[in-house]
DNA sequence: ACCTGAACACCGTTCAAGT
DNA sequence: ACCTGAACACCGTTCAAGT
């Protein structure tokens, strides 16, 4: 019954033990990957390593501390910038862009950078990247220890919006779901709702990539009209 | 399509009223005013009423459209403003300080608000608020239509974030946990952390309310930049 | 016809017992 | 001493059965 280890062939998965916390990190971020988050729950893991669930607490202390550490591997992923001032926007736009798409391809991990804003050495370095950045821009220091605060934070919302819409997208095209939307808006009242009928179309344009987009620049914007002011 | 109660329906609140959607949300709204979302479950909801989770199917659909329905509760809170170009900027803050706070009121319904922006009437009602205030202040359409996506993205994550430091805040006292953060900060090495280190201080001063104030005043700066170029 | 008890298929976490 | 089977206390949702 039990069946004898067969002989080693080239893609054969690194054989079941021994567990360690970068071994069940590595498989909690494939199905993370694949999956989304949900999917990533503490007997999933277990029952994927061939094992019990409580053998995993011996490594991990728990959900929480899984997913935290989900997120710092997330963030690592994220290319830092060497501050130019000639094009510290540019630069800014970049970091920003790279975090919003590491999460974007780890579907849900997003709502846990929002809910606890992680302090390892990894989004430090981030941190430390962007005021670096947001100071070769010539922003006041109040406004960039702050600011430093608000854009991942767009950021991480942005991105749970952008799984959300792409988890639409796989059910129904992206297309139709926008159609929708527009005849949506058009067909509400004009009388009670005058500026979101006439703007419907601005509504609805743009990606979410633009979007985001724009959403940077019109706070970097922000920074630099109070910088000269 | 709810059966019209039988006789005698006085507006009193006894042990087993009959059960009704608005009957389960009251009791929804009051274990998250209270507890949080995570309290609000369906067979806590159904302890609650004094009966089997089963019952609850018959009045709502599942546990998402509960949240959707509780969200929807908390946005009918905020105060709507009759727009005044003489001041556009105060009456934007006030709309989306207002949301914040109904949001901040009711722990954790902030993440369902991020996952999935709402397209209930008054939501609807909300963005056409927001619509008819930033075209007061000179934003330009377009500009206005991708803006009435942003400022409640960020309301929402600065709620959540809130939230979280709010209830961080009943464990520890909040000046501790400043305290630790600042400490933290400076026991970073200067050679790798150089921005971080120096500006510790801005990146800890100023409380929830001050930090979303100044995210929203440096999003419209850069609105009424834009307008004026 | 309407409501719901009981069941199904999951969770995270703990701890006594086995090796 | 180390690991884990089994249990505990929960979930959301379904559906056959009872009224």
């Amino acid at each position: 019954m039990a069946s004898p280890p067969r002989a080693r062939s080239t893609r054969d998965r690194p054989a079941k033990p021994p567990l360690s916390e970068d071994g069940i990190l590595d498989v909690a971020m494939l199905i993370l990957r694949e999956e989304g988050l949900e999917a990533v729950t503490m007997r999933r893991l277990a029952g994927e390593l061939d094992t019990g669930p409580a053998s995993l607490y011996v490594y991990i202390s728990g959900r929480d501390e899984l997913r935290n550490a989900m997120l710092d591997r997330v963030a690592g992923m994220v290319e830092l910038e060497t501050p130019d001032p000639a094009q510290w926007r540019a630069q800014l736009h970049r970091l920003m862009h790279g975090l919003l798409a590491a999460m974007v391809a780890h579907p849900g991990i997003a709502t846990v950078a929002v809910a606890n804003p992680p302090t390892t050495e990894r989004s430090l370095l981030a941190a430390e990247n962007m005021l670096a950045l947001l100071r070769a821009g010539g922003v006041t220091d109040r406004d960039a220890g702050w600011a430093c605060d608000i854009l991942p934070l767009i950021t991480t919302a942005s991105a749970v919006e952008a799984a959300v819409h792409q988890q639409r997208g796989q059910e129904e095209s992206d297309g139709d779901f926008v159609q929708r939307l527009v005849q949506a808006f058009a067909a509400l009242p004009p009388a009670r709702f005058p500026n979101l009928t006439a703007l419907a179309p601005e509504m609805t344009s743009g990606d979410g990539d633009e979007r985001f987009r724009f959403a940077i620049d019109v706070f970097l914007d922000g920074l630099v009209a109070r910088a000269k002011a």
